[in-house]
DNA sequence: CCCGCGGGTTAGCCTCGCCTAACGACGATC
DNA sequence: GATCGTCGTTAGGCGAGGCTAACCCGCGGG
């Protein structure tokens, strides 16, 4: 039972599971890997982050080289992967098997990725059929193996006129999803790109023959492909 | 998301938790809550439980009157019995939804109950049609509202000759669990009272017309009731 | 009557994870 | 080239929950 002599890698805290979490997420994002910005992710004071990222570094986890990048190391890599994998099964099930509105299953597996034994892990995978992607089409990582975190492109870089088949919506704020579920917009749902108003206005959008305008921090959160891949490149890396 | 500033109750950390827990086993099984026998329960030092129950106390979950005795308040015990319905929904759940032996759900349920939303307390709940017992026969408590913890009878104790409606089965040890399972000694199972051998030899049962031996420990673990009570109340007072 | 012993508490210490405040280093700016 | 933010780290604390060691109290036995 005691927590002090165990395996000296393979028992991670709670708090180190979501650290590492905030790593993979941010690399996928391909936001900057900093102090500041892993404080951030999981709401913390940089100085709390500082510590932690000496811990993890201390752990094998984590490669600072002293510098300012931080990266995961293969055994922190394979552990922050199974933290997700772990997350993303938790949501699947809660949604399939217990019918939690999508909106919600994020914030309980956010408690319950903790407390997973790999057995149950297994169990649950098992009894979903391996699902490949969780509800709001974040790709679950194999048992083990390769995993490719990458993001399609954002709803707010499609070109206007085109077709944009929805992919994944990210799970961080509960109310956006409701928000976006009322609409319409789930991940492989197909829209409709109308015209973005000038000066930070609402990006139109055309869901199940209906329009709706989407605010900018809002078509952030949608991210899939373009359909007619026409003359999109030019459009799609205007950011 | 802190866990400073919440209601100045009502949200309880998980070895909070499980003290109450075992404070309302500890008083089912008729044993002293005392400090010690706490500390032994929770598999903590004295001090450790010590510090805690004062904390408790604190908290106006636990009446000491400064005594030896330790008694929850009302509130503690609303407290400790959703625990107590939390973990063993989790344990039926399990069970019934994800084929967890039963000798494993204890183990799971042991970290999961503390991870447990009120909502999704409710959507298992009601998922499984508002469940009576758990697996091992254990009742679980209702959502709130009256609760009767005591246990049946123990095997051990039953008239050598009659029949015995087996009810109940501690979880606390899996491998018995698991060898009780093999031999078919379930709850809702009824077995034969045969001899008990001499000098803490083991008690003869006949289960599904085999006769098998049960050393004493492990007939304790069995509990339910005596069937065709014809002599029996002489037998049943004999320890 | 006193002694020993079992059980509870206190004292003192540790780790984990968080905080704020102060400090230092580095790039942009004047 | 001095100055000022922006970041990161260090220093110093705090609360929760553990531990060991020491102490204290009450009770049964000699």
């Amino acid at each position: 039972m005691s927590s002090t002599r165990e395996a000296p890698c393979c028992e991670l805290s709670a708090s180190m599971e979501d650290y590492l979490k905030a790593l993979v997420h941010l690399e996928a994002e391909g936001r900057a890997v900093t102090t500041g910005s892993i404080a951030h992710r999981v709401e913390v004071a940089p100085s709390s982050a500082s510590a932690m990222l000496r811990r993890l570094r201390g752990a094998g986890l984590v490669e600072g080289s002293g510098g300012h990048e931080v990266v995961l190391t293969d055994h922190g890599r394979r552990h922050a992967l199974r933290v997700v994998r772990r997350h993303r099964l938790v949501e699947t099930f809660l949604a399939e098997i217990l019918d939690v509105p999508w909106d919600e299953v994020h914030e309980e597996a956010e408690r319950l990725e903790h407390a997973l034994s790999p057995a149950l892990e297994d169990r649950i995978a098992t009894r979903l059929g391996e699902p490949s992607h969780d509800p709001h089409g974040d790709p679950i990582p194999p048992r083990d193996g390769e995993h490719d975190e990458a993001w399609p492109d954002p709803l707010d870089a499609a070109p206007t006129g085109g077709r944009f088949r929805v992919e994944r919506v990210s799970d961080r704020d509960s109310d956006a999803l409701r928000y976006l579920d009322e609409l319409g917009v789930r991940p492989g749902v197909t829209v409709g790109v109308g015209e973005r108003d000038p000066f930070g206005g609402p990006l139109w959008v055309e869901v199940a023959g209906r329009w709706c305008a989407l605010g900018l921090p809002l078509a952030r959160l949608v991210h899939g492909s373009v359909e007619h891949t026409e003359d999109a490149a030019r459009v799609r890396r205007s950011r």
